[in-house]
DNA sequence: GTCTATAAAGGGATAGAC
DNA sequence: GTCTATCCCTTTATAGAC
């Protein structure tokens, strides 16, 4: 049996994930991790050994949870339109409620080598933008569907990755970082902007 | 006179700056900065005060020249949807040949704290910011100008800080890294989008 | 499985000579 | 204006007791 306090994998990469999606990789030291944890920085090295492999399962783990749900949408029976508007609804309403999803995401790609970035785009993000890819296909083949299926999920992350300077810009309202005011908003840009290809 | 040895400030910072997009601020130590250079890291404490005022300093000197060129071009005499077709092919052209622009930006909004944010904010974005959302503002006032001008500048910037991951994912092709090709997707996008509000 | 203690390296920043 | 040398702190990671 477990001792009370021991600490399982899963309880310290629940509390890394928002750590580095805030801080980033050298932004997070071992200690301040263990620390939030519970328990010394040596017990963090019992349960992995080193930091690199403890930042690589908090990035697993993240994606693993968030894809599915994004997954089963896009490959429901509904029409190309009504799949759209529900990805990007849920895409929106998945960010809004926990966003270090994004904020990771974006920090892989600004931080991570070449052997880091393969291993996510092939284990992870491979699927999901596949399905985009393909619905995008479906909804307009003449559309160039890699640039619009790249169009589609940068305009919602953006949205929301820029929530935290919208305050200090003028015309900043509270509507604006609504997801479902977001949602309409790329839905409806989308769809417009295919209709006359 | 300078000794023949001496870096001014704006050599320091052309080093510092593509180090900064790339790595981050904690990513960057002041001993490989200085190397990089090809000075100690105690020339660079005369230079400069402390790291926080080295980074600012770098972030200043990005910002400003690359806003005006675009200042410029939003507030020219063409139609509206000449200047949108301007400004999104002249950012992406700009990104394009040095990204460490939309680099730093990215990483402000991420890692920034409120203070640095709020100084950007209405020290350098705002500006700009406001030139675009006058800008959809004229193409449509239904629209939402302020959401909008989130959707053109993501759009942009999304497609190159995806350039990174591309080549790992299904489909890539060169075509879809040229500038002028992004340029004109985007642009087609949110004219189209535009038109049946 | 966790602890304390510590090694070994690297970080920001300063002192003082030249 | 730059250097070497150094202070002092934090970092990753390990050793060994419990």
């Amino acid at each position: 049996m477990k001792p009370l306090h021991a600490k399982s994998k899963e309880e310290i990469l629940a509390i890394a994930i928002p750590l580095f999606a805030r801080s980033g990789y050298s932004g997070v030291s071992m200690r301040m991790l263990a620390k939030k944890v519970g328990v010394s920085a040596a017990a963090l090295y019992h349960h992995f050994p080193d930091k690199q492999t403890l930042y690589l399962a908090a990035m697993v783990q993240v994606f693993v949870d968030k894809a599915a749900t994004l997954e089963t949408i896009l490959s429901s029976s509904e029409t190309p339109e009504k799949r759209l508007a529900q990805f990007i609804s849920s895409l929106c309403e998945l960010i809004h409620q926990d966003n270090d999803f994004s904020m990771l995401i974006q920090r892989e790609m600004m931080d991570g080598d070449e052997a880091r970035l393969q291993l996510l785009a092939t284990e992870v993000y491979q699927d999901l933008f596949q399905g985009v890819t393909g619905l995008c296909r479906e909804l307009d083949p003449q559309h160039a569907p890699y640039l619009l299926a790249i169009s589609i999920i940068g305009l919602v992350m953006y949205h929301f990755q820029t929530a935290v300077i919208r305050p200090y810009l003028l015309y900043s309202e509270e509507l604006h970082s609504d997801p479902q005011v977001i949602a309409k908003h790329v839905t409806q840009l989308v769809l417009q902007g295919l209709k006359t290809s």
